[in-house]
DNA sequence: AAAGTGCCTATTGTCCGACAAAGTGCATTT
DNA sequence: AAATGCACTTTGTCGGACAATAGGCACTTT
């Protein structure tokens, strides 16, 4: 039984019934054959279709639930949803804290992905878009002496230009890391509170960079903005090689309208 | 019942004991006490400990599973480990394909995030990472007329690049969307097979400009091949629009070192 | 008639007890 | 010492059971 890799065979792996329930209801789900908002049986309609205890028959929808391709509105009936990102996301977080990222690698990410942002921005974002930034900027200007409601604002910009690129992917994909990055500001927010209006000046020019479909200048502004987070980082006296902390990310109250 | 927004009180969700579980056996995990390797007990143990029935457990067991924290070894003991990025970056790619995201949104993407990736591998790959790097080339030299062995290659190229990144952060956010470059890419290698030596010498190029960390020609040899395979894409026919194919990623072959 | 109230039923969350199959560890055999 | 065999542990699955709650329906109230 030994772990070495002497031995043609593959090992076997026996599914077990559970997995085939979930595998089974899941592929009616990526196949489209089941559509987001239609309704799955009872568990008992389940236990008759699938000829299996209704006790495995919990432990397949546990695993459709937790990877989101079902839900359980309070405790009712099941049905099937588009999976929502954020819990996906926010799973992939913890898997970065527990990995023990540093500030450095997050910073770097986020260099690239919203300087990638801010420009499929400037070329894509709508009206309505332009107008939610312009709104969440007002509450930015009446809450810059409020360390820790900027930063909550801050977080809600960068998902707003985030959206306005119309990419799902790339929106999609700057997720987990930004989920990371609200607990990292409020730190900042509340230990380097002069960088308040620095802030406030930047998203006016992002804003104003992205209205003139200026991408140089959406650029050059995300990457100062994002820069300063860095310095605020490090003048609040921060490693920028230390691990982020084991702050458990509440889901960032920025990030609800996703 | 109304879903209307009267009324002052937010809805009561009441936790459930196999959420209650699985939270408590997290909050161990996420808070550093459990670590990984560490052995969690029995299923008779935590029932023992939790006070409650061993089918609870065992749900609460099927979500901590799922969210990657505990590992069962086929059939066996059940243990701490650092999620794996892997089926937590699948099931987002599952989520993209519900969402029928289209190649646009993944072409920009891999734009922003190989573009960003080859950049912080020329600041720091390694010898090790540039040998590996070497070793991936004389393969894709060796397999260049065999579109599909090409395009796994390629997958693994890129995750070369990613990882001599030094960054898991960019790393994993990049993740979810690479594995649905795969399938494409090898859709596109199948009908348009006189790319492959234009992308064997677009990685030479990558290459060498990480070994002579040259930033400026790593990027633009990585802008213009994933450009290449925007082309090919379209050169296959396709309408760069529509959404990605509901093709299931199998796990991709390249991604099997991660 | 519309709204509010109370009851009935379906469904879920939890529990109990049980068993076969497969893994583990130990003693025995060669 | 290595291989074999056996007893014990643990998991995966099963059947049945019950309290609590949500949904639906009939009934009352205004």
């Amino acid at each position: 039984m030994s772990e070495t890799e002497l031995g043609r065979f593959d090992r076997i792996k026996v599914p077990s019934a559970y997995e085939m329930v979930a595998d089974a209801i899941e592929r009616e789900i990526t196949s489209g054959r089941l559509k987001p908002g239609d309704q799955i049986g009872t568990e008992a309609d389940l236990v008759r279709q699938f000829g299996v205890n209704r006790s495995t028959v919990r432990e397949g929808i546990r695993v459709l639930e937790q990877s989101g391709f079902v839900r359980r509105e309070t405790g009712r009936k099941l049905f099937v949803c588009v999976p929502r990102y954020r819990n996906l996301s926010s799973r992939m977080s913890r898997a970065m804290i527990i990995n023990e990222v540093t500030f450095r690698e997050l910073y770097e990410t986020a260099q690239v992905l919203e300087g990638g942002a801010v420009q499929a921005a400037v070329e894509r974002a709508t009206d309505d878009d332009i107008a939610a930034l312009e709104e969440n900027q007002l509450r930015a200007e009446s809450v810059v002496d409020d360390p820790i409601r900027l930063a909550d604002v801050d977080t809600e910009f960068h998902a707003l230009v985030a959206r306005s690129t119309r990419n799902r992917v790339l929106e999609l994909a700057r997720e987990p890391a930004a989920l990371l990055f609200f607990p990292t500001s409020e730190m900042i927010c509340r230990r380097v509170p002069q960088g308040g209006s620095r802030m406030v000046a930047a998203h006016r020019e992002i804003i104003d960079a992205i209205k003139a479909r200026d991408v140089e200048r959406a650029r050059t502004w995300m990457f100062r903005h994002v820069r300063d987070w860095k310095r605020g980082f490090e003048r609040a006296g921060r490693d920028i090689d230390e691990p982020v902390e084991r702050i458990f990310p509440k889901l960032s109250p920025g990030a609800s309208f996703l």
